[in-house]
DNA sequence: TTGAAAGCGCTAACAC
DNA sequence: GTGTTAGCGCTTTCAA
């Protein structure tokens, strides 16, 4: 293995101590100019690279956070992630990568510091498993910030957008095009749906100002947001004695999937079927037709996740929860208007 | 922070030493059954749990792999990110991600332990800014897999499909179906394009069999292989005095790109042109229409990744490089065949 | 400012 | 089988 210059092997060089040699590493307290640049110059001479480990173990800190979703290839999450790596690398933290597979058993271990012990001072949540009331039983020690739709208990930070009004907002936005069948796609009626649940009662929300009454039967539930879920569902209302003539999906993924099966059964969207999706994923952008949807601003979300965590992480009191609110906005494409305002 | 039971306060309670507590708790070496079940009880009871870090300084390893790809939100890495971390998990390692947004300095440091010392013990790699030849000026000390089209110069391994075959039959099958005009899309013509360049002769020698002439304003490159470049490339195409009556794309992002421009333009897929996708990635599979496209064996990919890796870690002396060719098909759908087999 | 030295918590070589 | 103990390489308190 790679030979491993030592700090003092550098302090022997330079003629100092380990302490200083540290320091001057760290940029840490004064140090002469003359010892600075005696000490630089044997560490660039032997090549000298601190050993994280041994700084972390020193220091009680890992310099990683985790970071841990669900499904790494759900577009969403992987555009967020990439926004999470690029501001945590500019503070000085590495990031671990954990997919749970939604399973809960998994995701309970995050909330521990667990068998981790160590490996990361703190994590960066996407939990699907889990119910709210799982949250509250958590090891408090450990800095956590939630992504996605649950409330704090005060004991961690959430950031999420506004589901209830942002999907009130699609909702509107179909009904308002005149359409008056107008179905559902991604509710979860139990215990760890919590998420899509708030999602619902947007959309309940939108046909009761409206004047709308809601159709039970055009809201369809689904165990993932995934594509494969929303063809299957779009083919089952699709099979209704009265199809619907719009779509409110509650991922972009399933508004493609539900796209397909229109396509597949010949059938028009807009003109047929208008389809409203979530998320404003890359794919949603490029598909045929290009989807309307929920667009909420990924960038401040993985930014403010991770800034809330580090200042978690800094923190030696603990830091009251916050609940953080992402802006988001519709945005309109051919999915659900013939000519849509150029974006 | 975490209290932090230490394995000294077991061994106290358990009365045994701290070398006897250790083996117990790593399963290590030989412990009396009675013992082990002494220690096993003050473990629980006081719920201790190992600090990674200081065993990892201890031990001189970390239990971290890093996977270093050029973008997170890139599907095809997305999903071959997902069995990697699957595959590293069974094996006791914890995954470290970073994202190098192809930029060549980025992508260096990781071919030296150099800052990272000891964060990981070994790192998979698809490059993407770096040359063929930057990859033998490194420190041949670090356990490296490479991913992606490259060949190894005997100090790692790499695995990839067979990009000239794979890109030939994809052209082939174009060509079979009786179109003349076939375009390719992602050439890369300099330095750090040789990925590129091998699908490229794959799509000159399907020609070559065929005794079709290679229409070289057919030939695209484009920078990367996004929807973007893919949209732009085909708009480009279409433009031409004669344009094509076939693409083949040198990634599924590419052709969905293609795509969109072609439903922009009122063209029909297949029957005005014919696209043919590369990497199989799920957005293919429901686009509209469904894209053929030659699909990689990504399981079997992550998998063999890992294995190499690991056993290039566990080694003491030196692994000889392996070139693995992991297995490829081409899988027709609405793209290019209007009925296409069942898939 | 800088040095000496005590750990951080665990592993493993060496004895018994 | 089990105990002792010397580090792993760095940070940091306490003196000087």
């Amino acid at each position: 293995m790679s030979k491993g210059v030592t700090l003092r092997e550098v302090a022997a060089l330079a003629g100092v101590s380990a302490r200083t040699v540290s320091n001057v590493v760290n940029g840490y307290a004064p140090v002469s100019e003359a010892t600075r640049e005696r000490v630089q110059r044997a560490v660039d001479e032997l090549g000298y690279r601190p050993n994280v480990l041994a700084r972390n173990l020193a220091a009680g800190r890992s310099g990683q956070i985790a970071v841990v979703v669900p499904y790494l290839d759900t577009p969403y999450f992987a555009e967020l992630l990439q926004g999470i790596i690029r501001v945590a690398r500019v503070r000085g933290y590495n990031v671990l990568i954990d997919q749970t597979d939604g399973d809960a058993e998994h995701e309970r271990r995050f909330l521990t510091r667990g068998s981790q012990s160590l490996l990361f001072d703190g994590v960066i949540f996407s939990p699907l498993g889990l119910a709210q009331s799982d949250l509250s039983e958590r090891d408090a020690s450990l800095p956590l910030v939630i992504l996605g739709e649950r409330v704090s208990d005060g004991s961690f930070d959430h950031v999420g957008i506004d589901d209830v009004t942002a999907s009130m907002e699609a909702t509107e936005h179909l009904l308002g095009l005149g359409r008056r069948r107008v179905a559902a796609i991604g509710d979860q009626p139990y215990r760890t749906g919590e998420a899509a649940q708030l999602r619902t009662r947007g959309y309940r929300l939108a046909h009761e100002r409206a004047g709308v009454p809601v159709r039970e039967e055009l809201i369809i539930s689904t165990p993932r947001f995934n594509r494969s879920d929303g063809a299957t569902a779009m083919a089952h209302l699709l099979d209704l004695e009265e199809p619907p003539d719009a779509v409110f999906c509650y991922s972009d993924l399933v508004a493609l999937g539900a796209l397909h099966t229109l396509a597949l059964r010949g059938l028009r969207v807009p003109e047929d079927v208008a389809v409203v999706g979530y998320d404003d994923i890359e794919d949603g952008r490029y598909s045929n037709p290009p989807v309307t949807t929920i667009s909420p601003d990924k960038k401040m979300i993985a930014e403010t996740a991770v800034e809330r965590l580090l200042t978690r992480i800094g923190s030696t009191t603990p830091v009251p929860g916050l609940e953080i609110r992402a802006p988001h906005r519709l945005i309109v494409r051919a999915s659900t208007v013939t000519r849509p305002h150029p974006s």
